[in-house]
DNA sequence: ATGACCTATACCATAGGA
């Protein structure tokens, strides 16, 4: 099963693009972050025509997460425990928009699914904006909870085959950091706060995707020329369970959709983001459970 | 020269992005 994760800067505006590449990719499971729309906004059909069913959650213009699949979509959930929200109420949205621990309402920046057994969140880390700036500790506080369950889950079932999937806005090392605007002690997305809250998802989480492809970035901003100069950040990840990560032989980042032109030819304007991709072998897995999906189980 | 963008919206200006 090839499972991917795209920031794909509103889906409206790149759905041909984005299905053309699931097909060229041979993608399974997408999870898609800033989707910048509603459910019902959410160009459902083009998905469904290419073999892909849709999960989407998204309030309003900003933020909004989403999976596509091939495979069945169950147990969705639109926040974690003790998520945290920030700003004001959505209006029109009092039906589904959340109150966070904080009192303040939710965003929507995390959705969880389970596919072929297999439990995956796509993920929209708050940005953060500056060090001094309340999203910041917005941030920190996010992912301080998102922590929590994470250790709440696997202590659960420490075999459970589970990925955090998405935008992290954080640049873990010093080499996933090459745009020359951001400073450590200046800037977010290489804070040490932010860094050690990330290298904090180990062990019981690890990035899955780094020991295939060990260089390389997943954004480039649209300004200052940073995609041809090749100032970029790697910001975007796949963060596996142990369970998971013993199921994956393969890990790739697709920079070519960076590009302005489509490898097929698509004329629209690429996101800032790319595609990165595992691919798990469910064969190798070691759960009792999940032998279900190859073989029927002989009791006794 | 280190600048040059992109998206959505109560739309021609602003908010948000990272």
């Amino acid at each position: 099963m090839r499972i991917a994760t795209w920031n794909v800067n509103s889906i409206r505006t790149r759905a041909e693009r984005v299905v053309d590449w699931l097909q060229r990719a041979n993608i399974d499971v997408l999870a898609m972050q800033e989707i910048k729309c509603k459910p019902e906004q959410f160009p459902t059909d083009l998905f469904q025509r290419a073999g892909y069913s849709v999960t989407a959650f998204g309030l309003n213009q900003w933020n909004g997460v989403a999976f596509a699949s091939r495979h069945e979509i169950t147990d969705v959930a639109t926040s974690f425990a003790e998520m945290p929200g920030f700003g004001n109420p959505v209006k029109g949205q009092e039906a589904v928009q959340l109150t966070g621990v904080n009192g303040l309402p939710q965003e929507a920046r995390a959705l969880g699914v389970t596919v072929n057994g297999v439990r995956l969140w796509s993920l929209y880390v708050p940005n953060g904006r500056g060090l001094d700036n309340p999203h910041f500790d917005y941030k920190l506080d996010w992912l301080r909870a998102l922590q929590r369950n994470v250790t709440g889950w696997l202590a659960e079932n420490p075999e459970q085959p589970l990925a955090l999937m998405g935008d992290f806005n954080i640049a873990p090392l010093p080499e996933d950091m090459g745009d020359p605007s951001f400073t450590v002690g200046e800037s977010t997305h290489v804070s040490p706060a932010e860094r050690e809250l990330f290298a904090g998802f180990a062990p019981q989480l690890v990035d899955v995707v780094r020991p295939y492809q060990p260089e390389g970035y997943t954004f480039w901003d649209y300004t200052k020329l940073r995609f041809p100069r090749n100032e970029g950040m790697r910001i975007d990840f796949i963060l596996g369970s142990e369970a998971f990560n013993d199921m994956v032989v393969a890990g790739e980042i697709h920079r070519d959709e960076r590009k302005q032109d489509n490898p097929s030819g698509i004329d629209i304007k690429p996101s800032d983001h790319v595609p990165v991709v595992c691919e798990i072998d469910q064969t190798l897995s070691d759960d009792e459970f999940a032998d279900d999906f190859d073989a029927p189980m002989i009791f006794g």
